[in-house]
DNA sequence: CGTACCGTTGAAGGGGGTCAATTCGAGTGG
DNA sequence: CCACTCGAATTGACCCCCTTCAACGGTACG
């Protein structure tokens, strides 16, 4: 706990704001050129903060005049209900961007707290307008960047369509698998970032399905689970298994001994 | 059933595209100005296009050139699973924006279906861009509409987040009410337009939970169910039953009869 | 009048929530 | 180094709620 109260006010306590991250850039991918022909064209800097592990980025009903663009790091995206209930609305991982349903109305409607030490970009809203006005291709991106937050809605559904709590955590692990791969990372072996209780508010889950449900799909063969390292060792079987998405029945997949047989798994029907 | 094969064809059947609609333009608000203010600007008209009932908008998969901004009537935003399960996405009225997942990668990730007879205004993807450029003050108008979108997972994860089918429906029911109020029509009769299997499909739940939750809500006095005609009786407790996101506790507040005594119901715990 | 679909209600069975105990690891201070 | 504490993660047991299967009434339509 190096945040003794997790509020804004560790970002002011973080390391001044540097210009250029090791390795490639979120912020230029976005742009869709490096930052000295950004800063060529004109375009003010963009400050790049450090966040603290624990601590929130912005706060739920926060004024919201930025956006954020995680170059690094893991937060998740939180709503307190009316009764105290904290719902984990998402996760987000580099090139994503946090605080966008603040453009509704200019507060924010979730908070976001970093799972580890992170790095965002800071996009005052006003910049962005300048943006999609100078940098010429920049629109396009922009837009590309919002279809992809819209459609984490879908994403959402999905995960929670599946009836059956290991299901849902098949799903949920094929999809922050999918999310690793698009970053270039492994696939197979995943790191998970968030605690059981953040995936089983993610999933509508008591964290103790959860744990049992990572352990049932680790009996069955599909995952290999060490806490929060996670390796998919089948995953056409595990694909198969979060197909369907409605039914309890192939309750699941259990000591499936036999080889190859992937056209049906061998339950009793 | 005037939609034989639901498709995209029964747009090019439709009346020919009008200019303006009879109320208020949900496109003039969006522009923030009047139509012949737009047409003065140089803008290039909107077409206005009819959707049957049942008729599909777009399809999943299908390339996202436009999107669409509902004038009049309702849609239901559906993804079809790889196992061919239905599951609803969102619902759609008046003032809304469909089909702006497709900007991810130019192709919808969901299809959209008029659950009545409705008109959309279509907006080609360049149109935006250049509006954002022409239109002083378009850019903060399409960032709210956008913004709106994006706390629309916030909403369906404040949905699915409640455990139990009567709390579920519960909050769909206040949410749809908000809806409507945000449109200027009452907040205590409803009229939903959609059937029950889409209302299940949305909250996760068996049609047949969805109808005995209706039942017992209106059992409790909180509602008064008539088919597709909805009336909310008592808000104060409708919401308090629907603020606790998790716990079966308080099952349900059937018969309290006790009049005002809204601190507690008066189950016997 | 028959068909088809929607909505409602009943009965049975199982999955997951809740409560509880246990293990394990990290951090702390003696 | 060890005792202690705290939290995370796992596992077990019980029981309610929801899913599923089934039947029934109502309405629209040919």
């Amino acid at each position: 706990m190096n945040a003794p109260h997790p509020s804004v006010v560790s970002l002011a306590a973080a390391v001044a704001p540097i210009e250029l991250p090791p390795p490639a850039s979120a912020l230029e991918q976005l742009l869709g050129m490096p930052a000295a022909a950004a800063a060529a064209a004109g375009l003010p800097p963009v400050a790049l903060v450090r966040v603290a592990e624990g601590a929130t980025l912005f706060h739920e009903g926060a004024p919201a005049r930025s956006v954020h663009l995680v170059q690094a790091g893991h937060f998740k995206v939180v709503r307190v209900g009316e009764d105290g209930y904290e719902q984990v609305l998402d996760f987000a991982g580099r090139h994503e961007l946090l605080g966008c349903d603040g453009f509704a109305d200019g507060h924010h409607r979730s908070a976001a707290v970093a799972l580890e030490e992170s790095w965002v970009y800071v996009l005052p809203v006003a910049e962005l307008l300048r943006l999609c006005h100078q940098l010429p291709g920049f629109g396009r991106r922009w837009q590309a960047a919002i279809g992809r937050l819209v459609a984490r809605t879908g994403e959402m559904a999905w995960l929670m369509a599946a009836v059956g709590a290991e299901k849902r955590t098949a799903r949920f692990v094929l999809l922050y698998a999918r999310r690793m791969a698009a970053l270039g990372l492994s696939s197979r072996r995943l790191n998970l970032r968030m605690g059981r209780r953040d995936i089983a508010s993610h999933l509508g889950l008591a964290h103790e399905s959860v744990s049992r449900s990572f352990s049932l799909l680790a009996e069955g063969g599909l995952l290999r689970v060490d806490n929060r390292e996670i390796e998919i060792l089948d995953r056409e079987r595990l694909e198969a298994f979060a197909r369907c998405t409605r039914g309890y029945g192939e309750p699941a997949p259990r000591r499936a001994r036999g080889s190859a047989a992937s056209a049906a798994t061998a339950t009793s029907h």
